[in-house]
DNA sequence: GTCTATAGCTAGATAGAC
DNA sequence: GTCTATCTAGCTATAGAC
């Protein structure tokens, strides 16, 4: 079947708003885009900023629906970091505006005056979500399987490793030398990121003790 | 002595690009809060893409004066690594408004229409940076000092991790419970991402062997 | 649910006095 | 080097016919 108007204009909204930011956008060019009069626009959505929201929103599902699950696993610490992770990367490669439009979220305030309902609760759901790694590496550090770190900076350097590899767009593809977004780079950036956070970058050889200074 | 109009202008409008985008900030805003007319702007900068470009200037010599000089050091690879991620962090650190901008440079296109000069050479200068990492970390693996993992991968999470951190205004406070920029905060990220680089998260007494699967 | 028409405003940029 | 005044074009949003 084919797309109704209002799933028509999320999807080209999404794409434009990622790549430009909201003030960027003029609903003249979604209408445009959608294949609709700029009034029929306002017709679906009360406002720019409403329409922000929603797209926002489905960002929001999309990654919850990857990474929610994997959090009611049992196992250990270890195990349930790799699950999360990988759902992570996994929502963030599915869909290529997704990085970007949840890096714009957490990078910037302000933008729509006067904030619209479902903005906060928006917000509010990438929160938990952070708060549910910071959980599982507080789990980790308590019960000795992971080592004494910060794990709130620890949890930061992830999200932010994870979210801008894919909102990296030319300048991602041109240090990769091949598409961000191909299949081949995704799985290869999920087990990397894994890696890192595992055992970070020293040969096992080499690891990880003769190298500390102190 | 007090600054010029020209140095008032690239501070303010600093300030603002670095919180609403490129798009998102009006000249007359950045008038206003320069103490100056609007017209008075277009004297000093020909056009707003030109102002833009004028600021992200200053953002990549800030950011190329503490990494380059670790660039020429010698020692092994850990070591220069270590000097070249301290340098980084610091640069981001230093000044609440570098990290956004860096960011806004890798993730976002166009913005500015009919590329201004200076632009595209600030662009290749950031270019050049992130090679400096990728070719480190290639020598390392080479000399095998570091385990073969795929260079250009762990760079990308390397930059998200450094850059995001310090672009995470509210959000990152809400995570640490402490201002991102503080210079506490500032010493246990550069400390911590260096940890997370050398060997990951696993604590020494199992690490890492064991905990690999295959 | 889509359209045309338009209101009301602000944007970037220019002209020219001082 | 700063100003006032102005141009043109864009914006979000609304009114009301169909």
């Amino acid at each position: 079947m084919e797309p109704s108007s209002r799933e028509k204009i999320l999807e080209v909204a999404e794409a434009r708003f990622a790549q430009r930011g909201f003030a960027g956008v003029g609903m003249r060019e979604v209408a445009q885009a959608a294949g609709l009069g700029k009034s029929s626009l306002f017709h679906h959505f009360e406002s720019k900023a409403a329409l922000y929201v929603a797209v926002l929103e489905r960002v929001v599902e999309r990654i919850e629906g990857h990474v929610l699950p994997t959090l009611s696993l049992g196992g250990n610490v270890a195990g349930r970091l790799d699950a999360a992770v990988d759902a992570l990367v996994d929502s963030l490669g599915e869909h290529p505006t997704t990085a970007r439009l949840l890096l714009r979220t957490l990078v910037e305030d302000d933008q729509l005056g006067s904030e619209p309902a479902g903005l906060v609760a928006a917000e509010a759901r990438v929160h938990s979500l952070i708060n549910a790694f910071v959980g599982l590496l507080r789990e980790g550090a308590g019960t000795n399987e992971l080592r004494a770190a910060a794990p709130a900076h620890a949890v930061q350097a992830l999200i932010g490793a994870a979210v801008y590899h894919f909102a990296s767009g030319d300048f991602g593809d041109a240090v990769l030398g091949r598409p961000v977004f191909s299949a081949e780079s995704v799985a290869s950036y999920r087990h990397e990121l894994k890696q890192l956070l595992r055992s970070g970058l020293l040969s096992p050889s080499r690891a990880p003790k003769e190298n500390l200074p102190s």
